[in-house]
DNA sequence: CATCAGGGCCCTG
DNA sequence: CAGGGCCCTGAT
């Protein structure tokens, strides 16, 4: 599908607001629905059952950032609410102040970070998709899987002489027989994404942007295929829960255990530990201590890290 | 060649 | 609340 309309505004995100930071993320398994280059990225979304292109060109600097934001779509579409979507996914009003308070036993990463948001794209239900394709599994088998799905059940789109698949919709897959599914080697998830895209559909993930940290956490583990682990990852990703973080599965532990320079690699000391050291902010102060490893490890190899690190 | 664990989660007892 | 099973793949 050829996106022709094209709209183009100029985005001041509130500062410091790191471009190159905010928008990649080494520790993300690779997807053929964006590309990227040095301050620029291209991503696609459907936005109110549209999929669209969009393009962020960086035209700024970490204290006076400016962001020009292209959208590629086949209709016209009210461009103020989209652009208000994506101030709110991309958390560009988001004030991390206190974050950096919390940070204080850590001067060297807020200073090279400072002005990092999360960067999530991801409505909940292609989030919800990309958590069940991690599931169990290598990073490796991931990648095969989600490529085989979207180009059986996405939609290819051409903008701005690229292409780049669109996450298929709930409607779309829950036509599709388990059996088919099975078919691309997706294991026992293919009913996973199935059972989840119905579930999805009951929710309304915009209101469930204004309930507690405690409902929503309740309403995603209701989702089929979505447990502890997930729900975290989500809570934080989509929904910007700054202390999202209620679980660490073993491999992290054995990751935070040597950020946190602790003596223990048990997930409950753990996150005993992660939550005295960043109140209110401990999953956003964790992503930071991660995105620093994963930085590092990209630059320079770290052994350790290598060797934990799922792959 | 066989075995096994792996970026979890569901279901059962 | 603990433990087995689950699809497949690649490492051993």
């Amino acid at each position: 599908m050829k996106l022709k309309a094209v709209y183009i505004e100029l985005v001041h995100p509130k500062a410091p607001y790191n471009f190159k930071y905010s928008t990649r993320n080494p520790s993300h398994f690779p997807t053929p629905t964006g590309d990227e280059e040095e301050n620029k990225i291209w991503f696609t979304m459907r936005w109110q059952e549209e999929p669209i292109g969009v393009k962020l060109v960086n035209k700024g600097s970490v204290d006076k950032p400016a962001v020009e934001v292209s959208i590629y779509s086949k209709n016209k579409l009210n461009y103020a609410e989209l652009i208000d979507e994506l101030i709110y996914r991309l958390e560009w009003n988001e004030d991390l102040s206190e974050l950096y308070k919390v940070l204080k036993d850590f001067p060297e990463i807020v200073k090279k970070f400072k002005g990092m948001r999360m960067f999530c794209i991801d409505d909940l239900y292609e989030y919800l998709m990309i958590t069940i394709l991690l599931q169990n599994t290598h990073v490796k088998r991931t990648v095969k899987m989600a490529q085989g799905m979207l180009k059986n059940y996405g939609d290819l789109l051409e903008f701005d002489g690229k292409e780049f698949y669109c996450f298929w919709s709930p409607e779309r897959i829950l036509k599709v027989p388990e059996e088919e599914l099975r078919a691309l080697k997706v294991g026992y998830r293919a009913k996973s994404f199935l059972r989840a895209s119905q579930d999805y559909l009951k929710l309304d993930e915009f209101e469930m942007r204004n309930i507690s940290d405690e409902e929503l956490r309740k309403k995603l583990l209701s989702i089929y295929g979505v447990g502890p682990a997930s729900v975290d990852y989500i809570a934080r990703d989509v929904f910007h829960r700054k202390n999202a973080l209620d679980t660490v599965p073993p491999w992290e532990a054995k990751i935070y255990s040597k950020l946190l320079n602790v003596n223990t690699v048990d997930p409950k000391k753990i996150l005993e530990i992660v939550k005295k050291k960043f109140a209110g902010w401990r999953g956003y102060a964790m992503h930071y201590l991660f995105m620093d490893l994963n930085w590092k490890h990209k630059e320079e190899p770290i052994e350790w890290f290598g060797k934990l690190m799922p792959y």
